[in-house]
DNA sequence: CGTTGTTGACTGATCAGTCAATCAAGTTAG
DNA sequence: CTAACTTGATTGACTGATCAGTCAACAACG
């Protein structure tokens, strides 16, 4: 029973499904079929849409970049100091929905795929250049630029490593601590810094 | 010209040629006839002495956690105080070897089957558990035992998300760099609890 | 009627895993 | 010493299953 204008209902319903069937198979070794029945869809209807499989998953995987940026964004944009803005990011980082089993999955299975995919690698920099970016303009503030950077590539990693662990280990991910643990890092570093010079 | 005794020279040669295979396609999705076309084997010889194809992987993943922890073993055998078995651990992650991208590429598809594969499942697990006791035994003789788990926490996932980011990155991995900066975090961590109290 | 949404059925290709057979190097019996 | 036998190494050829992607057709709506 087709009606008008479902294209973009359908997009992001398969965007959805590719997600839950991620996590339910854990890997990339989702079919198109599986997705496309998960949506309640048929797989040809998938293809319509995004081309073939690498758009689909390529299209969800920025899907989850565009829910992370406008977290982070929509706190920058009341954050005043500096220091703030890093906690900005730092708590748009960890918001309950991208702690979900379901989005930490992906996010691994994308990093993973990011080695061999030149979209996914492409899209992979776009992140990991704006988090940078980021981070630096708001580190720069309070310690010389050099280690601003250093710090940046810091907290950039830690992020990543807990989303790693969130994504793999059993506990539930927990925002409240992941938050404690990467606002311990960047205390530490500050306090370092004013007491040294 | 099959030769007596070839058994463990196969197993070690599958075994670098699935590290091989999964970085130059930079995923799982290499065929056993690839790998072992590398290995200068025939397919069937690799189902021969690794039973199936995930098989053949975990024993690569094994293989690999097996040069990461004796690499950590052979330097912790010279640290006599804990702060030099923090080093020990930090330098044994980040040996020139582990940052060959053929390696890195490899660990970062491994995590992301350990999502999947229960036994790649289990013996990330064992990784994970041997890497934080060793890190909260050293840390306890330098902070309260509550802080010392919080700590190894951070370390861990600082060390697993350097490694993700030199998987990803188009920078050559860096000994020093990446060494650098989980000292610099675990220098920053002890000043700070040491001012404090 | 034409446009948009939707599908079932099909295909061509790929791959993991199996199997029976071959080949070399020891081993035992005579 | 050697012929017969055993055992481990190794392969080519096959199969059964799976899947991405295609296509022609149909259904509803304007």
């Amino acid at each position: 029973m087709p009606r008008r204008g479902m294209e973009q209902q359908r997009r992001l319903e398969l965007v959805e499904a590719t997600i839950e069937a991620i996590h339910a198979t854990g890997s990339l070794d989702v079919t198109v079929g599986q997705i496309a029945r998960r949506a309640g869809v048929s797989s040809a209807l998938a293809h319509h849409y995004f081309g073939g499989k690498d758009d689909l998953i390529v299209a969800t995987m920025r899907h989850l970049m565009g829910v992370f940026a406008s977290h982070v964004r929509r706190r920058l944009r009341t954050a005043k100091t500096p220091r703030a803005r890093l906690t900005a990011i730092i708590h748009g980082s960890f918001t309950a929905d991208q702690l979900q089993p379901a989005a930490m999955s992906s996010w691994l299975v994308f990093y993973a795929m990011a080695q061999a995919s030149p979209g996914a690698k492409r899209l992979h920099r776009v992140y990991t250049a704006r988090l940078h970016s980021t981070l630096v303009h708001a580190l720069t503030e309070l310690m010389p630029r050099a280690k601003a950077i250093e710090t940046a590539r810091g907290i950039a990693a830690l992020i990543d490593g807990i989303y790693l662990r969130c994504a793999l280990g059993d506990e539930t991910p927990d925002t409240k601590q992941a938050v404690a643990l990467v606002e311990g890092y960047v205390e530490a570093i500050l306090n370092r810094k004013m007491r040294r010079g």
